[in-house]
DNA sequence: ACGACTATCTTGACAGTGTCAAGATAGTCG
DNA sequence: CGACTATCTTGACACTGTCAAGATAGTCGT
């Protein structure tokens, strides 16, 4: 159990400190890499606090609870995919090509930060309406999708429906898929060999279908 | 706490029984109460044994993990979204408009048994290859889902791509709205209002998107 | 420089959890 | 009727999150 853990312990920058320095910040970055091996049900406080080298009972003085540490893992997740997905709009390219690379970061990023991923979008996820830094993170991390949904659609010319409403259903899509390759659902074994084709030939589809359906609307405008 | 599950207590049929006569699904459908009212993370082996009105061991005789016990109730919870997806065949009438009720189904399947949904498809779900029973119920619910993509497929004339592909792609799109809406994800508040309308335009986004892109490749066909 | 004062961390305790071992009980079969 | 098995109970264990009380270190007022 306890090798387990190898390099994983988050020692203070400044030995002289008794008071660990910053331990906040280094107990969110030890639950992030115990949350990575051990996942979601393995993530424990006490665990948490040995491996950052402290007593079982010193991350209630900078967490109320467990799940504020939580909040504040799932926050950080958030900047990280935020940050990825930004990272796709520095390319220039055919806004179509980015579209797709918009959502392969995503399920990308769910893939291989799967706990991270489960953390922020599974059951165990905080309520945000109680954790402002939690749901400044994740409206950052919509912005950034609209903000760059919007480009496309510039691009595009798609004009038939708002930005909100395509980004919801990219996401809606995107999100889909990455839960259900995440939380391993229940797929028939012959497809599973091509699991990842099929999820690159759905996202295909939904953006097919939404320019197709952009082009339709152009040519018969329907006031709905 | 002794009064939060008033009438939830399920007892033997038969008195005489000292054995519990049917302790197994007594248990399962206990849990299911339980965690409706309660949530994933409420779900204990010791609330569920006590208000099956047995002792906190007694579960271990039928189950040898709490995890088995949540692989049946898992399993359980997909018969039941497998029985309503076929109430939707059932309905003859446009296919289009059969999607959309398949959809819906699906989705308000989630949202009127919210922690049901999150247990079959949250992290806490467990690994359908260890539970032959939760497999057999998850494919047979997948296979329902294929089935009436299968007949709206023929009536649609829709050729340009295969059924499982579609059934995934279309399943993908479905599970995302669900998963946004039961598990809270963050939304700006100025949109929560619409969330309803969004979710229907971004299930008819993917539908118009599906329909259009086989049209298109029905008059050029594409080898790929 | 010295004594409050506060922030930070430790120690110890508590109820609640899943799981295991050992014993009690009831139904079945030879 | 006695052995046998399936089923359930009791008691214990390590582990969890949380709380209260005390120890420690840094800061500030005087």
């Amino acid at each position: 159990m306890d090798s387990k853990h190898p390099g994983i312990m988050i020692t203070p920058k400044d030995q002289s400190h008794y008071h660990h320095g910053n331990l906040r910040e280094a107990l969110i970055q030890t639950a992030l890499q115990i949350l990575a091996v051990d996942g979601v049900a393995g993530l424990t406080l006490r665990k948490v606090a040995k491996a950052a080298g402290v007593s079982h009972a010193a991350p209630a003085h900078h967490f109320k609870d467990k799940t504020a540490l939580v909040a504040s893992v799932a926050a950080e997740g958030f900047r990280i995919l935020s940050k990825e997905l930004l990272g796709v709009a520095d390319i220039h390219q055919d806004s179509k090509e980015q579209l797709i690379r918009l959502v392969r970061t995503y399920v990308g990023f769910a893939q291989r930060e799967v706990e991270l991923f489960r953390l922020i979008f599974g059951p165990s996820a905080p309520d945000y309406r109680e954790y402002p830094e939690l749901y400044e993170a994740g409206i950052e991390c919509w912005n950034t999708l609209v903000q760059l949904v919007i480009t496309i659609m510039k691009d595009q010319e798609i004009t038939n429906c708002e930005p909100d409403l395509l980004a919801f259903s990219l996401w809606a899509h995107t999100q889909g898929v990455a839960s259900l390759i995440v939380n391993q659902a229940v797929i028939p074994p012959h497809l599973i060999p091509i699991k990842g084709a099929m999820q690159d030939k759905a996202i295909e589809l939904l953006i097919d279908g939404i320019i197709a359906a952009s082009r339709k609307s152009k040519k018969t405008p329907d006031g709905e």
